[in-house]
DNA sequence: GCTCATCATCAGGAGCGCTGATACTTGTGG
DNA sequence: CCACAAGTATCAGCGCTCCTGATGATGAGC
């Protein structure tokens, strides 16, 4: 209908759109069946047909629908290319500040329309669940996914013990120490749990004077001298010259860092390419223990 | 597609849609290979079917779809309801002033959302070719119509001489006192033309004084005692008392106008419904003379 | 391990839509 | 005034698309 306007005779579109004369009188008179009214004036004879009013309304909404449908195409175009999409992303706070920057930086110079979205939470099984109802992409996890998840370990992350200079010898901190010390701890968390649960399976009761659930300030609290800490060493910042990092003795069961996506879900192009990022940006974590 | 999303499964989708569920896969992977990628992960199994990022973007983009078809469907709904639309009306400055207002307004009542242009032209010639040439629907005229346009007379407008009381007598005024007197006319117009020709016609040679297209400043200069004016009795402030109206003996040819259209355009449902109100509402100039 | 629910695949058939020929309409030129 | 040109409408025929119904495959739950 487009091409008899611009062309002006039925033919003349026909022949554009490689159809015959036949075709396209046929399809107009259709419309106009199912719109109800004349779509064109035909004079008759060699004059040129011409919209009516109610044509002109039908061939302005058609011009809408093809630039919609245009746009579907382009935008099916862009997510193939990853120019396009969403990406939601649950993680936990030591890897929030210690992973995620680099990670989503690298993951912006290739999809720098992405939509990344982040969804924190302390509690591993909110990120599991997120997963598992689709709220989520992919997520962080500290231990093995399970269930309809698959997932791929990144890395290890032993817990330390986070302690002013002065306050303990030069090698391992031995387990029956932090019996007795004060210690500056998380709120209830799933890492505060699999810290406690450590420490008891090494047969210390740990003894908190203060929870929360902000890394930095359990690492100024060490620093004001008020107790020790024991942490992800992922959440230690290991630069700082007031603090000190050792590990215990014996070993606690370390954490293993996971990154976790539905088994059956097909994954985005972003959300592949993040996958190969933090296989790539966590390498050296493997390797120096 | 929407339909599986609603549902949750392929069957289900098909009973909604009156199909069976074989039609519903083969759509679904007939737009899979269309766009080039999966639109929806099935687990297998009794597990319900979920749209992939890529699906989502689709389905997003099919809803729009579907909400502009809506959008057509009612517009044409409202277009042949009269609810919506142009109206183009050629005009001339009598009739602007005596017939259109009463016209609009009840034209409004009928056709409250109906957008009306008004061009107003003192050539009839320049009326005519924007009817012809479609950019005006319907266009009054002081001559029967041509060629491809049709139209119906409305109603016969005299001229008439304007004059103050004591400048006339209390009869026609003769023609033979037109040739003397001193004329307030019309510039340059197909109204002037058929003035002057008139009265030629009688004749009688026509001395303009003054000229101007303003059909009030017309009557102003008479007011003030400059001179005589033949003008269309349309165009003429019967009620004006400085004023009197008197017919030519002989009399002059009279001036038919009409209301006219292509004859080979539909008309929308405003435009006819215009014409109906013209000849009701110039019905009263059709009866007294 | 069997059953149930679900989707994919396949062959067959109905209908839509295009082709090509023909008829109809109207302006144009001799 | 008639023949012609340029355009659209209409019709029969046919191919292709899309739906149906049956069957196979897959995974969860008992």
């Amino acid at each position: 209908m487009d091409a008899v306007v611009a062309t002006g005779t039925f033919g003349e579109a026909a022949k554009l759109l490689g159809f015959t004369q036949s075709a396209v009188s046929q399809q107009i008179a259709a419309l106009e069946r199912a719109v109800g009214g004349s779509l064109f004036d035909r004079p008759g004879g060699p004059r040129r047909p011409v919209l009516t009013p109610l044509g002109r309304i039908v061939a302005e909404h058609a011009h809408d629908l093809v630039d919609r449908a245009g746009g579907l195409t382009e935008d099916v175009r862009r997510f193939s290319a990853g120019l396009v999409g969403r990406l939601d992303i649950g993680t936990f706070q030591s890897v929030s500040t210690a992973v995620l920057p680099g990670l989503l930086g690298a993951l912006r110079l290739r999809f720098p329309h992405v939509e990344v979205r982040l969804t924190e939470d302390p509690e591993d099984a909110v990120l599991a669940r997120g997963v598992i109802d689709g709220r989520l992409d992919l997520t962080f996890l500290d231990g093995e996914p399970t269930a309809p998840m698959e997932g791929i370990e990144l890395f290890v992350d032993p817990f330390v013990v986070v302690a002013r200079p002065q306050d303990v010898g030069p090698g391992p901190v031995p387990a029956e120490l932090l019996a007795d010390a004060s210690l500056i701890g998380q709120t209830n968390s799933s890492c505060e749990r699999l810290i406690t649960g450590g420490l008891r399976s090494l047969g210390v009761e740990p003894r908190y004077i203060f929870r929360t659930n902000d890394n930095s300030a359990v690492s100024s609290m060490v620093r004001a001298g008020m107790g020790l800490a024991v942490m992800p060493r992922l959440a230690v910042d290991l630069e700082d010259p007031r603090t000190v990092v050792r590990s215990v003795e014996p070993a606690m069961p370390d954490r293993q860092i996971f990154l976790v996506w539905r088994s059956d879900r097909t994954l985005s192009p972003s959300a592949r390419y993040l996958v190969e990022l933090a296989v790539a940006q966590t390498a050296y974590l493997r390797e120096q223990p």
